[in-house]
DNA sequence: GCCCACATTGAAAGCGATTGCACAACAAGC
DNA sequence: GCTTGTTGTGCAATCGCTTTCAATGTGGGC
């Protein structure tokens, strides 16, 4: 027995002829030590959990998608497995309560910091990703900066009043997309006007409540979304308004989501490398599982101007 | 020890006053009963995973993710915990080989079916969601009958010359709704015609690719797409080359994906009940998990027409 | 006041792995 | 030939829980 554990993990010495029929063995019958018995011994899983809020509607459906295949794919490099979850309230998660993982990947900005706060006391590993919060290690989207090139791509192609809607501003990532908005107008000395900021509601029609309101009271000739499916809900409004994309409004939206080749016209957008954040944050957790009491470090990956059909011609260099 | 166990537990006789503050304490201190400990002696692990192939092009990521987030859903409403893994070959996933699960939940038409078998023949408990095979239970959508309703909704608007368009027939359920076309033009006496089947690429312009082809040969009224990616890649190509949708050639998809309402003119696609399908499959896999020796059943479940835009008007009931 | 029934709690075994330590077998050094 | 060192293997403790069984405490019936 002492033996068969010391072949299977390569710790300790075993004799090689011994070593290779145990191998042998244990290929023949698909036997792997019972992860029960081992982390009971060891004090670890060797799992992580990939929290996200319940409540989530669908259209990130596909952001989050992406994230998760990624982590699972860079966590089965590394030996280790996935529990996924969604939290609903800021009780502490049968999870952590019951120590089923090593660490915790907090997905999205929108889980509660209470929570956050009460696993973080608790000493759980922590990685938050697409979110940040002092104090608790972060990788997420340089929001403000991709905000601020889009609209300056707007800019960049002579538009002077440029809106912004979004399905809410009740949400971390859209406000800093907001500011960066606001960030490129002023950088650009051009006025800010709030009745060019339309809020709409979740769900699929969002963007296209938010554009309704906008185009009665104001007219811009264009348009930064606060995400694709934003973008793509206010593209189907503007067209039952009677008016054409990009010739009338220029869209642009944010994050590359799989949809935004799908509408007509293609989205011009704001690409966030999602499978690279994944990796980045199974990277640290993993690292912050094997030497917990590290500071904080707060990775913000930048994001990239996409230029489809929806802004019109890209401007010719001179 | 013991009392706190029974206390817990709720099994066994336990003074209600002790009970109590059991309770509270446990509360307090955000404790739980260690899972490794606990499933060492239950055999047990209250784990039950989901498993996909882990090179499902970016396509379906919608598809599965909803999926997903029901098992999920579902899973913790029997306080269960998910485990989600993509499998590369055919080899015996670690979730299985170390005991991590009591089940698993294989989603999708594309793993192997030696693996399938293998993990049968291992006494696994076992449910197929997308896809089913003789001897293993399983909980699929109607593929035949869907794809036959939306090519019956097409010959009842008029068309005669339908096509069919897939990314490729190398996936059970494009063959299926393949086959379910088929019959559509037998029970409706229209010609078969081998012209009118396009297959394209995987990926997100495989749709494109085959309508373009077809374009080339065949001038068809009406195409039935496998999925709904693929149909809103058939329209990028039917305007690309000059025609209108649905005025020149109507289009419907299959699977009602969140993209399908963002699409122009919007799918009239196939609505598959995703949720539903995930609440089975998990009801199903937890019964089979107390009670493993049972025959096994096959749950098919119908699609609805969702009507949209993409075939025009709806005949006018008479 | 004694005995029995019953309610409640504690002691201890065991789940299957890891690992420190002891031991056996054998080789080398003197 | 005996000590010492090296190598490979097995014994046994341990991880935190559940559960069986025994022990203790309590109250009622007579």
């Amino acid at each position: 027995m002492a033996t068969v554990s010391r072949a299977l993990s390569g710790r300790g010495r075993v004799d090689p002829v011994t070593r290779q029929r145990i191998l042998r063995i244990a290929e023949e019958l698909g036997y792997g030590p019972d992860m029960a018995a081992r982390s009971l011994v060891l004090r670890r899983t060797e799992n992580v959990g990939l929290l996200i809020h319940a409540l989530q509607p669908l259209s990130p459906h596909t952001f989050y998608g992406e994230i998760l295949t990624a982590v699972e794919r860079e966590l089965r490099r590394h030996r280790y497995h996935l529990h996924f979850a969604a939290v609903e309230d800021e009780a502490l998660p049968p999870l952590i309560k019951e120590n089923r993982v090593d660490g915790l990947l907090l997905v999205g900005c929108d889980l509660p910091a209470t929570l956050i706060r009460s696993l973080k006391d608790r000493g759980v590993p922590l990685v938050l990703v697409d979110n940040h919060l002092p104090g608790i290690d972060s990788v997420f989207t340089d929001n403000v900066g991709g905000a601020f090139q889009a609209t300056a791509h707007l800019i960049r192609l002579g538009h002077r009043r440029i809106a912004f809607v979004a399905e809410t501003l009740d949400n971390l990532s859209f406000r800093e997309r907001f500011e960066g908005y606001r960030q490129a107008l002023e950088a650009h000395g051009l006025p800010f006007d709030p009745a060019l900021v339309a809020e709409g509601e979740r769900g699929f029609e969002g963007g296209s409540v938010a554009m309704q309101r906008l185009l009665e009271r104001a007219r811009p000739t264009a348009v930064v979304a606060a995400n694709d499916p934003t973008a793509a809900s206010a593209m189907r409004a503007i067209r039952a308004y009677g008016l054409r994309v990009p010739d009338d409004i220029a869209v642009v939206g944010f994050d590359d989501d799989p949809l935004a080749v799908h509408t007509d016209p293609p989205l011009t957008t704001m690409r966030v490398f999602r499978p690279k954040m994944a990796a980045l944050a199974v990277a640290r957790l993993l690292d912050l599982i094997q030497h917990p009491e590290q500071p904080a470090l707060h990775i913000r990956m930048e994001t990239q101007l996409i230029i489809r059909q929806s802004c019109g011609s890209p401007p010719i260099p001179s």
